[in-house]
DNA sequence: ATTGCTAATCACCGAACGGTGACAAGGTGG
DNA sequence: CCACCTTGTCACCGTTCGGTGATTAGCAAT
């Protein structure tokens, strides 16, 4: 291997890596932000921290500071996209389809949420984070996450109403809990209280026990 | 100060901590075991650690390896007085009501369910872990308090069924898990969905709404 | 009093953490 | 060409963590 130090000097990643982010700051910002929810989707809040984020985006934790001002801005980054999670995973219109009472709209709205939750790893550690711990960090996500999809509910309920009679802010909190709890646990444990959740066979019968549910409360 | 080194020979604690636990094994399992599930309870599992334990149970990390085998160990012990949990906890008899139907069963298991987490920090705390990791600790967690659980309810049951034509495991499923994120929830933040959750009047409401769900789907 | 067992403590290790200040490298305007 | 500003890197700090010998301290039997 002659002249080892000169091809040394610039580092192997000629076939490794082709993108070399070099002095471009939004590449970077974009990188630590990307690496960020990866690492929190896939590895989970327990070990998720300065280091391990500079050291998934392949940058100094220098740079972290930098452009986010610590973990807690980063983290704020992070809920800031939350927003255009709604947009992105889940249908703002009903696909043609007619709600014509609030059982209607209830029934679609959860087996959507459901779904979505099931697709989004980011999204159900970041509940969990939610139940396990109490920072300003967590409380400014939880913020973020519960705002957007309220909006997104609002959004899709358009004028129609609760039937008289019925609590339903908290029939539906429950209802919200139950697929939330579900969908973490099958996640980390592939089951809830007994009831295997891995087959496809298995989340159609939660799907159907789950509009069991729905339609009990609101026929 | 005459003679200051033989006075701290002895520790200032004459007046501090009468009782010194000196060179009793069993009164320091029990210190351990103790400050343990204290810990859990308060801090959370993030901060749960060797170290942190040892500290709580003022001795040294070192017995904890001596007499419990490490973390693993002293989390399983854990487990182990999860099986008195359901009998501290929860009554094994149904106060003298008779439950005519399966729906009465289950609305006053879900109740019970509820009034018992919430009064249980500890249990709350490990809900939250088995949500959020997956460790062999949590896995064993998980077994005990889900066979202990089981086992009350197998006890409570009797030789009620539930009706035809619904699959009772998956309903049960999701309202146990619905009971479950609602309390985590609220211990962690004050409220679940939109649901404040603070009163005794707030989790009034939780509870009526629980029971219309539950009477909704077993009448 | 001496011996021996065991409960309990101490001292230390390497590693990882969050955080910070100093410095090198790369474009840009004069 | 030079000075300047930004981007990126490096080295280091103090602290905490899990984990492991080596050591001390209390009690009982002989």
């Amino acid at each position: 291997m002659p002249s080892a130090n000169a091809v040394a000097k610039v580092p192997i990643e000629a076939g490794s890596e082709p993108e070399k982010r070099l002095r471009n700051r939004a590449a970077t910002e974009q990188a630590i932000l990307a690496a960020a929810k990866r690492l929190l989707a896939e590895e989970g809040f327990q070990n998720f921290g300065i280091n391990a984020v500079a050291r998934g985006a392949g940058c100094d934790k220098q740079l972290i500071y930098r452009y986010y001002g610590g973990l807690d801005g980063l983290v704020e980054a992070i809920g800031a996209d939350l927003g255009s999670w709604v947009r992105d995973r889940i249908p703002d219109d009903n696909g043609g389809m007619f709600l014509l009472t609030y059982g209607d709209l209830m029934e679609r709205l959860t087996l959507l949420f459901l779904d979505a939750l099931r697709g989004d790893p980011l999204m159900r550690r970041i509940v969990a984070w939610e139940v396990s711990e109490n920072t300003e960090q967590v409380r400014r996500l939880s913020e973020a996450r519960s705002k957007a999809l309220a909006g997104w509910i609002d959004r899709m309920r358009g004028s129609l109403a609760p039937p008289k009679g019925i609590d339903a802010v908290a029939v539906n909190a429950l209802i919200f809990a139950a697929v939330q709890h579900l969908v973490l646990s099958a996640a980390v444990s592939g089951q809830c209280a007994g009831l295997a959740l891995k087959t496809a066979k298995d989340w159609e019968k939660a799907a159907v026990a789950l509009k069991r549910i729905v339609r009990g409360v609101y026929g």
